[in-house]
DNA sequence: TTGTGTTTTACGACCTCC
DNA sequence: GGAGGTCGTAAAACACAA
């Protein structure tokens, strides 16, 4: 089964990467530790509720609870997020993360301590309800709300969810994807160019003119000609044959196999790639569960969740060979993160930045599943133990956030 | 405006693990 | 066999100098 391979949603155009946060450019390094990772040899699967998950809560993520009290210290103990690695490089992740980081972070888990943030925000991406055909993404707050119900059953929307939920209404760069429910993203969909998105995302990006939709805008599925829409390109196309006024491809033989022409690629938003880099922040590998959640909250399909992760991951790795520039620490760009944040304040002066994402309910959080290595496999069953004691620390940790959650919120607001 | 270099999505090939 | 992992790469999106 070939899950969504496309991108169904034309694209809210994108901000100028001047907005952006990946630019490699200045701003405050992150400081990241470098070795705050080691890399696995695929060893973690996300697999929510196996012995697995527990050993590794327990043992392979000494190194996050550490990260975690970078953050918050009343999140230590029960930590889900799964570190690929092993403990031992662990120690130092997060080691210096900037004011504003932390803060985001604090809130991030601030919010989920007081709200529990569900799984239960999604969009309209995997659950079938809207796809390419439909009224779309459907971004907007009410709708969304009410579609999220589907996994709501979990955890219902809290206020942090619907805030965030309520910033994508207003006009937060996002989620222009949908993925039907069939998993597989029905290339050429209908335009978002009237979305809110869109038209934030103009404002955000001031000149860039590529504010239209992606130049994959056009319909895939009929016989209009590609027209690009990106102004920077397209100087006076040559002549036209016919077999050039073919949809790219048209009848889609082997869908998922190849990429659609049209969409080749699409630029996800600020609010995307934020949500993104703060889950990368406190966890490399994504579980199962996790990228369903962010997949549902970001309107992003789960597919592409692991792709960015395993895009994410690949970055690292080139920066980490890079070596020795100093802003680089562990080769991650904590610019990128705090350039996100920067982004995101721009757009939305107020914002709480409520990580909605995340939850601290140890019933609720993914324990990470992952595979073990074999010499951690070993001792699964102990460490299964240690987790389920870690869990009542979370516990009580977690009524601690929940109180800390509120100071959290006017600190970041400031 | 254009050429060029970099970054970001997305995929295929191949691997390991269950 | 299917999941996810890395690695390499294509191509769009983007930045920026000339």
């Amino acid at each position: 089964m070939v899950s969504h391979y496309y991108n169904t949603l034309p694209y809210t155009q994108k901000h100028s990467a001047a907005n952006l946060a990946y630019a490699s450019a200045a701003g405050q390094p992150w400081n990241w530790t470098p070795n705050y990772h080691t890399p696995p040899n695929h060893q973690f699967l996300g697999d929510v509720d196996s012995s697995h998950a527990a050993h590794h809560a327990a043992a392979a993520h000494q190194m996050y609870y550490n990260s975690h009290h970078m953050f918050h210290s009343a999140a230590a103990a029960g930590d889900w997020h799964s570190p690929a690695s092993s403990a031992a490089a662990s120690d130092n992740f997060v080691q210096n993360v900037p004011a504003s980081a932390h803060q985001l972070m604090q809130q991030h888990h601030a919010h989920v301590g007081g709200g529990l943030a569900s799984a239960g925000s999604s969009s309209s991406a995997s659950s079938g309800s809207s796809s390419a055909g439909g009224p779309g993404p459907t971004i907007g707050g009410t709708q969304l709300n009410e579609t999220n119900s589907s996994l709501g059953a979990e955890a219902p929307p809290n206020h942090a969810q619907q805030q965030q939920q309520q910033h994508i209404a207003e006009g937060l760069p996002s989620p222009p994807i949908t993925v039907s429910g069939s998993e597989i993203s029905s290339p050429g969909a209908p335009t978002s160019a009237s979305s809110p998105h869109h038209h934030l995302a103009h404002h955000l990006s001031g000149a860039s003119g590529n504010n239209n939709n992606s130049p994959s805008t056009h319909n895939n599925n009929n016989n209009s000609v590609t027209v690009n829409n990106n102004n920077r390109t397209s100087p006076q196309k040559p002549q036209y044959y016919e077999w050039m006024k073919k949809p790219a491809y048209p009848a889609q033989p082997q869908p998922g196999k190849t990429r659609t022409k049209d969409k080749y690629r699409v630029v996800y938003t600020d609010f995307q790639r934020l949500e993104l880099e703060k889950e990368y922040c406190t966890s490399r590998y994504i579980t199962i569960r996790r990228k369903s959640e962010l997949a549902q909250t970001l309107s992003l399909s789960e597919r592409q969740v692991k792709i960015w992760f395993q895009n994410r991951r690949a970055k690292e790795r080139k920066q980490n060979k890079k070596g020795s520039d100093p802003n680089v620490m562990g080769g991650v760009q904590h610019t990128d993160y705090s350039q996100l944040m920067d982004a995101k304040a721009k757009l939305e002066p107020g914002l709480h930045l409520p990580h909605t994402l995340h939850s601290m309910n140890p019933m609720a959080m993914n324990i990470p599943a992952m595979r073990l290595h074999p010499h951690l496999a070993a001792h699964s069953h102990s460490l299964a133990a240690a987790a389920a004691h870690s869990h009542q620390l979370q516990q009580q940790h977690s009524a601690q956030m929940s109180a800390a959650a509120v100071a959290g919120v006017g600190a970041l607001s400031m």
